[in-house]
DNA sequence: AAATATTAGTTGACTTAATCAACCATTCTT
DNA sequence: AAGAATGGTTGATTAAGTCAACTAATATTT
Protein backbone atom coordinates (compact mmCIF):
# COMPACT_ATOMS: atom_id res chain seq x y z
CA UNK A 1 0.00 0.00 0.00
CA UNK A 2 0.92 3.43 -0.81
CA UNK A 3 3.05 5.21 2.59
CA UNK A 4 0.81 8.10 1.86
CA UNK A 5 -2.24 6.23 2.42
CA UNK A 6 -1.09 4.03 5.37
CA UNK A 7 -0.10 7.36 7.18
CA UNK A 8 -3.13 9.01 6.72
CA UNK A 9 -4.93 5.69 7.78
CA UNK A 10 -2.80 5.69 11.68
CA UNK A 11 -3.53 9.24 11.54
CA UNK A 12 -7.45 8.59 11.52
CA UNK A 13 -7.16 5.39 13.69
CA UNK A 14 -5.20 7.50 16.46
CA UNK A 15 -8.06 10.03 15.80
CA UNK A 16 -10.74 7.61 16.52
CA UNK A 17 -8.98 6.08 19.46
CA UNK A 18 -8.73 8.81 21.30
CA UNK A 19 -11.98 10.43 20.84
CA UNK A 20 -14.50 7.98 20.41
CA UNK A 21 -16.25 6.87 23.29
CA UNK A 22 -14.10 3.65 25.18
CA UNK A 23 -14.27 5.76 28.01
CA UNK A 24 -17.64 6.72 28.30
CA UNK A 25 -18.30 5.44 31.72
CA UNK A 26 -16.22 8.02 33.39
CA UNK A 27 -18.57 11.10 31.08
CA UNK A 28 -21.34 8.92 31.81
CA UNK A 29 -22.96 9.78 35.37
CA UNK A 30 -26.38 8.74 34.65
CA UNK A 31 -26.86 5.11 35.65
CA UNK A 32 -26.91 3.87 32.04
CA UNK A 33 -25.06 0.45 31.06
CA UNK A 34 -22.94 0.41 28.11
CA UNK A 35 -25.21 -1.57 25.92
CA UNK A 36 -28.10 1.49 26.93
CA UNK A 37 -25.35 3.98 25.97
CA UNK A 38 -24.53 2.21 22.66
CA UNK A 39 -28.25 1.95 21.58
CA UNK A 40 -28.61 5.74 22.30
CA UNK A 41 -25.88 6.87 20.34
CA UNK A 42 -27.38 4.67 17.45
CA UNK A 43 -30.67 5.96 17.75
CA UNK A 44 -29.11 9.52 17.83
CA UNK A 45 -27.54 8.59 14.51
CA UNK A 46 -30.24 7.38 12.70
CA UNK A 47 -33.48 9.13 11.29
CA UNK A 48 -35.63 5.78 11.57
CA UNK A 49 -34.21 3.06 14.38
CA UNK A 50 -36.30 -0.18 14.50
CA UNK A 51 -35.42 -3.04 16.89
CA UNK A 52 -33.73 -4.62 14.66
CA UNK A 53 -31.19 -1.78 13.55
CA UNK A 54 -30.51 -1.83 17.18
CA UNK A 55 -29.18 -5.07 17.45
CA UNK A 56 -27.02 -5.03 14.27
CA UNK A 57 -25.34 -1.86 15.33
CA UNK A 58 -24.46 -2.40 18.50
CA UNK A 59 -24.37 -6.39 18.20
CA UNK A 60 -26.75 -7.97 20.36
CA UNK A 61 -29.55 -9.84 19.28
CA UNK A 62 -32.71 -8.62 19.01
CA UNK A 63 -34.25 -9.42 22.29
CA UNK A 64 -31.30 -7.72 23.51
CA UNK A 65 -32.28 -4.88 22.03
CA UNK A 66 -36.03 -5.22 22.93
CA UNK A 67 -34.86 -5.33 26.83
CA UNK A 68 -32.56 -2.10 25.99
CA UNK A 69 -35.33 -0.41 24.82
CA UNK A 70 -37.13 -1.04 27.82
CA UNK A 71 -34.89 -0.16 29.62
CA UNK A 72 -34.14 3.18 28.02
CA UNK A 73 -38.09 3.46 28.28
CA UNK A 74 -38.13 3.10 32.10
CA UNK A 75 -35.50 5.85 32.20
CA UNK A 76 -37.59 8.00 29.94
CA UNK A 77 -35.02 8.23 27.49
CA UNK A 78 -36.11 6.67 24.19
CA UNK A 79 -39.97 5.47 23.48
CA UNK A 80 -41.35 2.79 21.17
CA UNK A 81 -43.58 3.98 17.92
CA UNK A 82 -45.62 1.60 15.95
CA UNK A 83 -44.78 2.26 12.39
CA UNK A 84 -47.36 3.60 10.28
CA UNK A 85 -46.58 1.77 6.89
CA UNK A 86 -46.00 -1.67 8.49
CA UNK A 87 -47.77 -2.58 12.27
CA UNK A 88 -44.44 -5.31 12.95
CA UNK A 89 -42.14 -2.74 12.72
CA UNK A 90 -41.60 -0.17 16.06
CA UNK A 91 -39.16 2.74 15.58
CA UNK A 92 -37.36 4.01 18.51
CA UNK A 93 -36.75 7.39 19.25
CA UNK A 94 -35.14 9.66 21.70
CA UNK A 95 -37.02 11.09 23.99
CA UNK A 96 -36.53 15.07 24.71
CA UNK A 97 -34.23 13.81 27.79
CA UNK A 98 -33.04 11.06 25.54
CA UNK A 99 -31.57 14.14 23.33
CA UNK A 100 -30.02 16.27 25.70
CA UNK A 101 -28.36 13.48 27.35
CA UNK A 102 -26.74 12.49 24.06
CA UNK A 103 -25.77 15.64 23.69
CA UNK A 104 -23.95 16.26 26.75
CA UNK A 105 -21.98 13.08 26.38
CA UNK A 106 -21.24 14.30 22.32
CA UNK A 107 -20.29 17.82 24.07
CA UNK A 108 -17.20 16.79 25.92
CA UNK A 109 -15.75 15.22 22.92
CA UNK A 110 -16.40 18.27 20.72
CA UNK A 111 -14.68 20.01 23.52
CA UNK A 112 -12.01 18.52 23.13
CA UNK A 113 -11.58 19.16 19.74
CA UNK A 114 -11.99 22.61 19.90
CA UNK A 115 -9.39 23.04 22.58
CA UNK A 116 -6.93 21.21 19.53
CA UNK A 117 -8.37 23.29 16.39
CA UNK A 118 -8.11 26.73 18.60
CA UNK A 119 -4.57 25.76 18.78
CA UNK A 120 -3.94 25.34 15.02
CA UNK A 121 -4.01 28.28 12.74
CA UNK A 122 -6.64 29.29 10.59
CA UNK A 123 -5.13 28.28 7.12
CA UNK A 124 -4.13 24.64 8.45
CA UNK A 125 -7.60 24.31 9.56
CA UNK A 126 -8.83 25.34 6.28
CA UNK A 127 -6.57 22.68 5.00
CA UNK A 128 -7.81 19.92 7.36
CA UNK A 129 -11.21 20.82 6.48
CA UNK A 130 -11.00 20.84 2.59
CA UNK A 131 -9.53 17.03 3.12
CA UNK A 132 -11.96 16.23 5.94
CA UNK A 133 -14.75 17.47 3.69
CA UNK A 134 -13.46 15.03 0.69
CA UNK A 135 -12.80 12.10 2.76
CA UNK A 136 -16.30 12.15 4.05
CA UNK A 137 -17.68 12.67 0.48
CA UNK A 138 -16.24 10.24 -0.83
CA UNK A 139 -17.37 7.66 1.70
CA UNK A 140 -20.89 8.54 0.72
CA UNK A 141 -20.63 8.71 -2.57
CA UNK A 142 -18.54 5.17 -2.33
CA UNK A 143 -21.48 3.48 0.20
CA UNK A 144 -18.85 2.52 2.57
CA UNK A 145 -20.46 3.50 5.72
CA UNK A 146 -24.71 2.91 5.98
CA UNK A 147 -23.72 -0.60 7.89
CA UNK A 148 -27.68 -0.78 7.91
CA UNK A 149 -27.83 -1.35 4.85
CA UNK A 150 -25.53 -4.17 3.42
CA UNK A 151 -27.34 -7.28 4.03
CA UNK A 152 -25.12 -10.34 3.77
CA UNK A 153 -26.38 -13.50 3.70
CA UNK A 154 -29.15 -13.97 6.31
CA UNK A 155 -27.52 -17.22 8.24
CA UNK A 156 -23.88 -15.21 9.27
CA UNK A 157 -25.98 -11.98 10.83
CA UNK A 158 -25.66 -12.93 13.76
CA UNK A 159 -22.52 -15.63 14.10
CA UNK A 160 -23.19 -15.80 17.98
CA UNK A 161 -20.70 -18.48 19.46
CA UNK B 1 -18.19 28.86 17.67
CA UNK B 2 -16.54 29.76 14.76
CA UNK B 3 -18.29 28.13 11.71
CA UNK B 4 -15.44 26.46 10.45
CA UNK B 5 -14.21 24.62 13.32
CA UNK B 6 -17.68 23.49 13.78
CA UNK B 7 -17.70 22.14 10.26
CA UNK B 8 -14.74 19.96 11.43
CA UNK B 9 -16.39 18.73 14.36
CA UNK B 10 -19.03 17.53 12.80
CA UNK B 11 -17.11 15.98 9.90
CA UNK B 12 -14.68 14.06 12.89
CA UNK B 13 -17.24 13.02 14.71
CA UNK B 14 -18.69 11.30 11.25
CA UNK B 15 -15.55 9.78 10.59
CA UNK B 16 -15.09 8.48 14.77
CA UNK B 17 -18.61 7.06 14.07
CA UNK B 18 -18.50 5.51 10.94
CA UNK B 19 -15.52 3.61 12.00
CA UNK B 20 -15.06 3.40 15.38
CA UNK B 21 -16.21 -0.15 16.61
CA UNK B 22 -19.74 -0.16 17.65
CA UNK B 23 -20.07 -3.16 15.26
CA UNK B 24 -18.04 -4.92 16.23
CA UNK B 25 -20.22 -7.93 17.07
CA UNK B 26 -19.83 -8.46 13.10
CA UNK B 27 -16.16 -8.79 12.59
CA UNK B 28 -15.71 -10.08 16.05
CA UNK B 29 -15.79 -13.57 14.96
CA UNK B 30 -14.20 -15.56 18.12
CA UNK B 31 -16.41 -15.90 20.92
CA UNK B 32 -15.07 -12.36 22.73
CA UNK B 33 -17.78 -10.33 24.72
CA UNK B 34 -17.71 -6.46 24.14
CA UNK B 35 -15.82 -6.06 27.63
CA UNK B 36 -13.06 -8.31 26.40
CA UNK B 37 -12.85 -6.71 23.34
CA UNK B 38 -12.32 -3.25 24.66
CA UNK B 39 -9.90 -4.34 26.76
CA UNK B 40 -7.77 -6.14 23.77
CA UNK B 41 -7.87 -3.15 22.43
CA UNK B 42 -6.93 -1.15 25.21
CA UNK B 43 -4.06 -3.49 25.95
CA UNK B 44 -3.04 -3.67 22.19
CA UNK B 45 -2.56 0.61 23.03
CA UNK B 46 -0.72 0.33 25.99
CA UNK B 47 2.92 -0.04 26.23
CA UNK B 48 2.53 -0.88 29.93
CA UNK B 49 -1.24 -1.98 30.82
CA UNK B 50 -2.15 -2.56 34.30
CA UNK B 51 -5.39 -4.12 35.65
CA UNK B 52 -6.44 -0.33 36.98
CA UNK B 53 -5.32 0.92 33.43
CA UNK B 54 -8.01 -1.58 32.09
CA UNK B 55 -10.40 -0.97 34.91
CA UNK B 56 -10.43 2.77 33.88
CA UNK B 57 -10.02 2.70 30.16
CA UNK B 58 -12.76 0.33 29.84
CA UNK B 59 -14.82 1.80 32.42
CA UNK B 60 -15.56 -0.96 34.98
CA UNK B 61 -14.79 -1.78 38.20
CA UNK B 62 -11.27 -3.47 39.14
CA UNK B 63 -12.51 -6.76 39.86
CA UNK B 64 -14.19 -6.60 36.59
CA UNK B 65 -10.97 -6.08 35.33
CA UNK B 66 -9.87 -8.91 36.67
CA UNK B 67 -12.21 -11.26 35.38
CA UNK B 68 -11.81 -10.15 31.93
CA UNK B 69 -8.29 -10.65 31.97
CA UNK B 70 -8.65 -14.21 33.31
CA UNK B 71 -11.62 -14.49 30.65
CA UNK B 72 -8.65 -13.48 28.12
CA UNK B 73 -5.98 -15.87 29.15
CA UNK B 74 -8.63 -19.04 29.30
CA UNK B 75 -8.55 -18.24 25.81
CA UNK B 76 -4.66 -17.82 25.19
CA UNK B 77 -5.43 -14.01 23.76
CA UNK B 78 -3.73 -12.30 26.86
CA UNK B 79 -1.33 -13.07 29.82
CA UNK B 80 -0.49 -11.78 33.26
CA UNK B 81 3.08 -10.62 34.23
CA UNK B 82 3.90 -9.60 37.66
CA UNK B 83 5.85 -6.42 37.28
CA UNK B 84 9.43 -6.87 37.81
CA UNK B 85 9.63 -3.49 40.22
CA UNK B 86 6.18 -3.85 42.11
CA UNK B 87 5.08 -7.22 42.93
CA UNK B 88 1.61 -6.05 43.45
CA UNK B 89 0.68 -5.29 40.07
CA UNK B 90 0.65 -7.03 37.29
CA UNK B 91 1.24 -6.17 33.85
CA UNK B 92 -1.32 -7.48 31.01
CA UNK B 93 0.17 -8.08 27.34
CA UNK B 94 -1.45 -9.61 24.11
CA UNK B 95 -0.61 -12.85 23.50
CA UNK B 96 0.53 -14.23 19.97
CA UNK B 97 -3.24 -14.93 19.16
CA UNK B 98 -3.91 -11.56 21.02
CA UNK B 99 -2.40 -9.37 18.39
CA UNK B 100 -3.30 -11.25 15.46
CA UNK B 101 -6.78 -10.61 16.48
CA UNK B 102 -6.80 -7.23 17.15
CA UNK B 103 -4.90 -6.61 13.92
CA UNK B 104 -7.23 -8.84 12.08
CA UNK B 105 -10.15 -6.93 13.66
CA UNK B 106 -8.43 -3.17 12.67
CA UNK B 107 -7.89 -4.35 9.15
CA UNK B 108 -11.47 -4.08 8.21
CA UNK B 109 -11.65 -0.25 8.93
CA UNK B 110 -8.12 0.13 7.70
CA UNK B 111 -9.53 -1.64 4.92
CA UNK B 112 -12.84 0.78 4.27
CA UNK B 113 -10.25 3.83 4.91
CA UNK B 114 -7.95 2.69 2.08
CA UNK B 115 -10.90 1.93 -0.05
CA UNK B 116 -12.49 5.70 -0.12
CA UNK B 117 -8.49 7.08 0.01
CA UNK B 118 -7.85 5.19 -2.99
CA UNK B 119 -10.86 6.98 -4.47
CA UNK B 120 -9.32 10.58 -3.42
CA UNK B 121 -6.84 12.36 -5.79
CA UNK B 122 -3.63 12.27 -4.76
CA UNK B 123 -3.03 16.20 -3.92
CA UNK B 124 -6.26 15.77 -2.10
CA UNK B 125 -4.59 12.82 -0.15
CA UNK B 126 -1.70 14.94 0.13
CA UNK B 127 -4.18 17.67 1.59
CA UNK B 128 -6.18 15.51 4.40
CA UNK B 129 -2.34 13.76 5.23
CA UNK B 130 -1.24 17.46 6.25
CA UNK B 131 -4.21 18.92 7.93
CA UNK B 132 -4.27 15.59 9.88
CA UNK B 133 -0.49 15.34 10.89
CA UNK B 134 -1.38 18.68 12.35
CA UNK B 135 -4.46 18.09 14.00
CA UNK B 136 -2.67 14.79 15.83
CA UNK B 137 0.86 17.01 17.09
CA UNK B 138 -1.42 19.87 17.87
CA UNK B 139 -3.38 17.29 19.83
CA UNK B 140 -0.18 15.83 21.36
CA UNK B 141 1.07 18.98 22.41
CA UNK B 142 -2.31 20.12 24.02
CA UNK B 143 -1.69 17.06 25.87
CA UNK B 144 -5.87 15.83 25.32
CA UNK B 145 -5.35 12.82 24.98
CA UNK B 146 -3.35 9.93 27.55
CA UNK B 147 -6.49 9.97 29.96
CA UNK B 148 -4.53 7.20 31.48
CA UNK B 149 -2.58 10.50 33.01
CA UNK B 150 -5.46 12.71 34.08
CA UNK B 151 -5.88 12.15 37.81
CA UNK B 152 -8.57 13.65 39.35
CA UNK B 153 -9.72 13.40 42.59
CA UNK B 154 -9.43 9.61 44.31
CA UNK B 155 -13.06 9.71 45.21
CA UNK B 156 -14.30 10.63 41.89
CA UNK B 157 -12.77 8.13 40.15
CA UNK B 158 -15.65 5.49 39.59
CA UNK B 159 -18.66 7.35 40.00
CA UNK B 160 -21.11 4.34 39.72
CA UNK B 161 -24.46 4.37 40.45
C1' DA C 1 13.19 -2.46 62.15
C1' DA C 2 8.53 -3.37 63.80
C1' DA C 3 4.01 -1.71 63.39
C1' DT C 4 0.69 0.53 60.53
C1' DA C 5 -1.28 2.24 56.48
C1' DT C 6 -1.68 2.07 51.32
C1' DT C 7 -1.98 0.04 47.13
C1' DA C 8 -2.81 -3.69 43.46
C1' DG C 9 -5.16 -7.35 42.56
C1' DT C 10 -8.30 -11.40 43.60
C1' DT C 11 -12.33 -14.00 45.35
C1' DG C 12 -17.33 -15.12 47.04
C1' DA C 13 -22.02 -13.78 46.90
C1' DC C 14 -25.06 -11.31 44.42
C1' DT C 15 -27.32 -8.23 40.64
C1' DT C 16 -27.80 -6.97 36.06
C1' DA C 17 -27.59 -7.70 31.25
C1' DA C 18 -27.57 -10.64 27.52
C1' DT C 19 -28.70 -15.08 25.15
C1' DC C 20 -31.60 -18.90 23.33
C1' DA C 21 -35.74 -20.71 22.01
C1' DA C 22 -40.46 -20.54 21.79
C1' DC C 23 -43.88 -17.44 20.93
C1' DC C 24 -47.47 -13.60 19.07
C1' DA C 25 -48.88 -10.37 15.59
C1' DT C 26 -48.54 -8.45 11.23
C1' DT C 27 -47.37 -8.58 6.45
C1' DC C 28 -46.02 -11.09 2.16
C1' DT C 29 -46.68 -15.06 -1.17
C1' DT C 30 -49.10 -17.86 -3.95
C1' DA D 1 -57.48 -17.63 2.30
C1' DA D 2 -53.66 -20.61 3.91
C1' DG D 3 -48.93 -20.88 4.72
C1' DA D 4 -44.44 -18.72 4.98
C1' DA D 5 -41.76 -14.98 6.46
C1' DT D 6 -40.73 -10.99 9.23
C1' DG D 7 -40.44 -7.90 13.42
C1' DG D 8 -40.69 -7.89 17.94
C1' DT D 9 -41.54 -9.79 22.75
C1' DT D 10 -41.34 -13.11 26.69
C1' DG D 11 -39.64 -17.05 30.05
C1' DA D 12 -35.79 -19.53 31.57
C1' DT D 13 -31.02 -19.61 31.73
C1' DT D 14 -26.11 -18.11 31.29
C1' DA D 15 -22.71 -14.70 31.25
C1' DA D 16 -20.73 -10.48 32.80
C1' DG D 17 -20.15 -7.08 36.11
C1' DT D 18 -20.58 -5.09 40.94
C1' DC D 19 -19.72 -4.82 45.99
C1' DA D 20 -17.37 -5.91 49.93
C1' DA D 21 -14.16 -8.51 52.22
C1' DC D 22 -9.71 -10.36 51.63
C1' DT D 23 -4.36 -11.45 50.54
C1' DA D 24 0.04 -9.95 49.38
C1' DA D 25 3.39 -6.51 48.43
C1' DT D 26 5.11 -1.89 49.09
C1' DA D 27 5.27 2.66 51.76
C1' DT D 28 5.15 5.27 55.81
C1' DT D 29 5.51 6.03 60.85
C1' DT D 30 7.33 5.77 65.02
Amino acid sequence: MKEQVKQIIGLLEDIIYNFSAHDMGDNCCENISHGEFRALRVISRMKRCTMQDIAKNIAVTKSGATRIISRLGEKKLARRITDKNDGRVCCVQLSKNGKSLISKLAEKSAGKMATILSAMKPDMRQILLIGLKTFVETSHNKNINNNTLKKSSKKSLKPYK
